[in-house]
Order: C-alpha cells, then structure tokens, then sequence
DNA sequence: GTCGTTGTCACAATCGATTGCGGTCGAGCA
DNA sequence: TGCTCGACCGCAATCGATTGTGACAACGAC
C-alpha cells in the first residue's frame, strides 16, 4: 500500500495538506505559490509518495477505472481489442478491469453491477447480444458506456465495429469473379448484430449480383468450430449443390473445412470458402484461409478513446458509430469455380 | 454508481447505519438481534442496496481486486490462463485487473506502482524475468504475490507453472525413440526462467541418452516466429547436420519450420520438430505440431488459488513451488530419422 | 431489592484525500 | 494613514462505510 500519506509530505514541507493536495494537483495548482509547489512536490518525491486512489476516488468519485466486458478471452478475436483498448487506457492514466463472462449473461449482469459498485467510470462492453435489457439499464443509467465489436439493437450507445457489410461484401464479389453462383453464407447466431448484419449484407450483395439467396443462408448457433461443423453436416445431407462458402467468421469456416474435408472434398479444387476477422495461424493453415481482416487493436483503440471523451466531456454526443475499414485478404481458400 | 447509501437503508429499516453495517456483514451479523438482520436485509433488497467498495476499501484496506499482470495478451499463451485466473478469482468475490506490459519493464514497473495505490490485494504475475529487481522489492513488501508460468532466480515467492523439466523429456525421449540422434535445441530467452530451465532439461536428457550436447542448444532472443525464423537460418548457415529439433515453444518451431521449408526441407521426411504449450490451431496445421501440451487454465486457476490462500491468511507458508503436470501430444511433425 | 451479566444497538472516530469558505498579510492606491 | 484587493494558505466538512466503546434495558442470581 503507499505506506506514505499526504499528510506526511504535507509536514515534511511545511504546510497544511489541504495545501499540499493543490500543490500535487495540477488543476488546482495555480491557487498556490510556486515557490510552496516546488517544495511539496520535492517532498512528496523524496518520500515516494502515490496518493491513494481509493480515497481519492471516495471523494471525487472518479476512479480512473474502465471496465472492459469480453465474452471469452480464450477467443483469439478478443486478445488484441484488449490490447488496444488497454494501451489507450493506461497512456490516459487508467486502469483497465478485464471481466470475461463465459458467455453467461447473468454472469455479465453481476459483474457488470459489481464493477459498478467499485465505482469504475465507464464500461466497453463486447458482449452485446441483439436484444439486451442490461445494455437498455446502462443506456438509461448515467455511466458511459462504449459497444464494441457487437452492438445492440436499439441501445442508444456509441459504438465501434469493423464495416461487416463491405466485408461481405468484398468476399461475395471476389467468389463471384472467379465463377462462383452457388454461394452459401454460414451466418453468426442472430442474437449477435454481426450474425444479422452480415446475413444481411451476403442476401443484399447475392442480389445486386443478380444470385439466388432463398435457403442458402444457415445459421449457426455460435461462433464455434462445432457450429460450423454441424452446418457443415446439414449442407451436405441436404445434398443443394455449393461450390463457394462464405463463412460468418473464421471458426465457422474451419469447422466447416473440417467436415467437408472428411467427406472428401479438397479445397480449393472443390470449393471456395472465405472466413471473417483474420484470426492469428490463419495464414498458416493449409490452404491459408481466405478472410477479412479486421483491424482488432485498431477497434479496441478507438473504443477507449471514445470511452475516454465520454468520461471527459459528459455532454458529448454519445451515439457515433464508427465502422473501422476492413480488407479481404486473398489467400489459398479461394479459387475459380470448377 | 451505487445511488442508494447504507444511511438510506439504515434509516428506512429504523436503525443506525452501524447496526446496519453489522447487519449486512456476515462477520458480525451475530452481534445483531436476527430479527432486526431481517428488517435491515429486506430494506438492502427493497433499495437494491449495493455497498460502495471504494469505502469500504478504504476504511477496511481490502479492495478485493486482485491484478494479473501479462507480457502480452495477444500472444495465445495467455489468454487460457487469465480466464483460468479469473475465473477463480471472480468466484471468490475478487475483480481481476489486467495490465499488459508490452514486454516493457519500465512500463511494468510503472503499472505495478499504479496497482498498488489502487490498493489491490495481491498480484499474479506472468512476466517475471530471472533477474527481476521489481520482484524482490515485492517479495520484500507485504504484498501477496504469485508468479506463474515463469519464475525468478531469487525472489522467494510462490510460483505456479508446468512442468518443463517433463516436457522437455518427454520431447526427447521421444525423438530418441525414432532414432534421432542429432538434436538440436531452439531454447527460449536466457533471462527466463522457461528458458533456462528447458535448456537445462534438455541438456540433461541428452547426456542421459549418450548424445552430445556441445553447440546443440541455440539461443533465441523472444519467444516470436521471428526469433524461431533466424535460429533457423543460424542453423542453415552454420552447415551443422541436423534431423530433429526441440523447440523452446510452438513461436520458435513455428518460425524455424518457415525458413525450412522455404530451404526445401520438409518434415517430418527431413526432420523433426517439437513445440511448447499446444497454443489454439497447432493441431490444424499441416503437418500438425507435435507438442508439449501444458494446462494453462488450470495454472492461470492454480495460481488465483494460491493467491488467495495467501491472501486469506497472511501467515501462511508462501514459496509453494506448484508444477503441474505436462503431456506430449504426438502429432505430424515429428517421424522417423533418415 | 440490588448488583452483575448479557444482548442490542447508538455514538463517534476513522480510513486518506479533496474542496468551499474564510482568514491573513502585504501591496497598491487615495 | 487607512482601506481595498488579491494572492496564498489553513480550517473543517465531506465522500461512505467499518468498528471500538459505551449506554441502556431485561433478566437472573444473591
């Protein structure tokens, strides 16, 4: 603990410490001769003083605490949004609390309401799901709160995300120069806005290109190898002809890859498959898979910044949705349509 | 932030605020008529009572917040033992802080001090160097510290990782088994104790198989593909026969594997390699890595333990060494020597 | 009937820093 | 000389909870 208090340095230079506090706190410092700042200043180094933030933090009620809500660290998308996010935070002088949820909403409403009690001064929440009354709570309640990655149906909250719709989009058009019309897109689960948005973005792209979509969007029930697996199983004993996947992300697109291998169809001779985020070994995989890469750190970055002017200036807009550019990178899962 | 205050439910459940406090604490509940407990318990619900942890934190110096602090939370190594940690943590009623140091000691140093003004409990920390003037200014303070996955030369503090003397073995052992008997080992950095002590192990099973040892350990400068990729081309130039290799983890084989195959070298036909950790995708590459496979969650989950152990009673012998138990998992890289 | 005990609870101090308000002192001006 | 004004700094309240000490009543024992 700062075994040193502020009284003590207030002694040591003389003077009072409600003094010493002006002298340490540059908002308030002019009020104080220059001369008295030199000389607390010097003490509190000499002492090795760090205030503490707890006491600080009763009396101003300002903790230099941002909260950052993650569905499942061990998801290699999550990792680097850490890291953006945590290099904002603490170049700003704050401290990051990491709560991962395990994909337990009850869970995220407790900690979520844990944190809040330790008094932390903004939130950046990956977990949002379509619907999501507590996202409703926190929109209502006055703590600035930042979605990242996913967003929430009508939480009026800011928001910072790749731009799925270009992404979608980039890949139906790179399949469809190289031949392909039968295009199936293995879709996110519903309750998250990029399952939807993306889905969305696959019919509206199948469209303009003049391609069937009826029944060739399946959802999956999450994120996961085993989804893309099973939807992979349910497109082969369907038995409607594909000769291109576009995948809701890159687990979906390896599971998927997993089971039609079995089954003994080789890529990219047979089929075309494009995944989304551009998880880390992705290029190393054989084929190397096609993807969209999301630029991650970026995203985590500029959702501490924007949690960051919130906290600042509480009367700032607070709805910008920031769609950050995302790219296709072409590898070796793509290929003319045979 | 917590809106309704203990004074709030003292006053609507007809008590002092002290009562109430006592009321709602578990310690000294029993010094409390039971049926006034009820009343003061109703009225928290009725409020939706949530007590204020900075406050508490201050007057009891226990903020429940414990602090994990990681080189780099993009490196796959990571993740699976800060959710092991933070699972634990969060079941006990503790908040998880993370800071990710970058690998910057200064930074490190820094973030630690920042911490310890937050008045956190007790740290679990990943980054330990062998020589680490911050650790033994920890192990000197009061402060509860475990070390995972790395250990230091000297500070006396509880350590949880796996075992890499086993690991490393095991790897060998292995090699050996398919007629290797040029081995040549890719050890981690020197001021780590995972490279030290791997390297040490290594030397230890070759003498024991009668091989010999002299210029067959490397020395990478990180544990990255980068530092794996020039070990590589240190090994090609240096014109040193060779048909196997232990790699000090998964990066380094990784990164070697690359320069190989790029001179032509295939494996397992022409050599042999082993990794470290079994990191998320390794058994999806081809040829999947044979690798040393260590439970990272349960260390990350260890480690909580041992810090609240720690935490709970101070007393307490506090130099556990924990190693938890490693395993080969046997893959496509690694085959019969030509 | 008085005294001591036990059970309940209220009072007030405390944790460490911040901040509104007011006091002091010297300079400047009439 | 006397008065005002501003710069500088001290006093004390405050944030919200915990806890040592003591008040008070009920109760049993002598």
């Amino acid at each position: 603990m700062g075994r040193v208090r502020l009284v003590e340095v207030a002694r040591a230079a003389g003077v009072h410490p409600a003094t010493a506090s002006r002298a340490l706190n540059p908002g308030a410092r002019d009020e104080v001769n220059p001369r008295t700042v030199q000389r607390v200043v010097r003490a509190a180094e000499q002492l090795g003083y760090v205030p503490n933030t707890l006491a600080r933090g009763l009396r101003t009620s300002r903790s230099f605490v941002a909260a950052l809500v993650i569905p499942d660290i061990t998801n290699s998308l999550f990792p680097p949004i850490v890291r953006g996010a945590e290099q904002v935070l603490s170049g700003a002088g704050f401290t990051l609390v990491l709560t991962d949820t395990n994909n337990d909403p009850d869970l995220e409403r407790g900690q979520v309401s844990s944190m809040r009690a330790h008094g932390v001064d903004g939130f950046i929440i990956a977990t949002a799901r379509w619907q999501d009354p507590l996202l409703d709570e926190l929109a209502k309640s006055a703590v600035p709160v930042v979605l990242v990655n996913r967003r929430s149906a009508d939480a009026a909250l800011p928001f910072v995300g790749g731009d799925d719709q270009r992404g979608v989009r980039l890949s139906v058009d790179h399949l469809v120069a190289h031949g392909h019309r039968s295009i199936v897109h293995l879709a996110g689960p519903a309750d998250t806005s990029t399952g939807r948005e993306r889905a969305t973005a696959f019919r509206a792209a199948m469209r303009e290109h003049g391609l069937p979509v009826r029944s060739s969007v399946i959802e999956c029930a999450s994120y996961s190898e085993q989804a893309g697996a099973a939807a992979a199983q349910r497109m082969l004993r369907s038995g409607r002809p594909f000769t291109a996947i576009v995948a809701g992300n890159d687990l979906l697109a390896l599971g998927a890859m997993e089971v039609l291998g079995a089954a003994g169809r080789r890529c990219p001779e047979d089929y075309s498959i494009t995944g989304f985020n551009d998880l880390p070994f992705m290029r190393k995989l054989t084929p190397p898979l096609t993807t969209v890469q999301v630029p991650l750190t970026d995203m985590g970055a500029v959702a501490a910044r924007t949690l960051l002017d919130w906290i600042g200036k509480p009367d700032s807009v607070r709805t910008t949705q920031t769609l950050l550019p995302v790219e296709l990178v072409v590898r070796g899962t793509t290929g003319p349509a045979t």
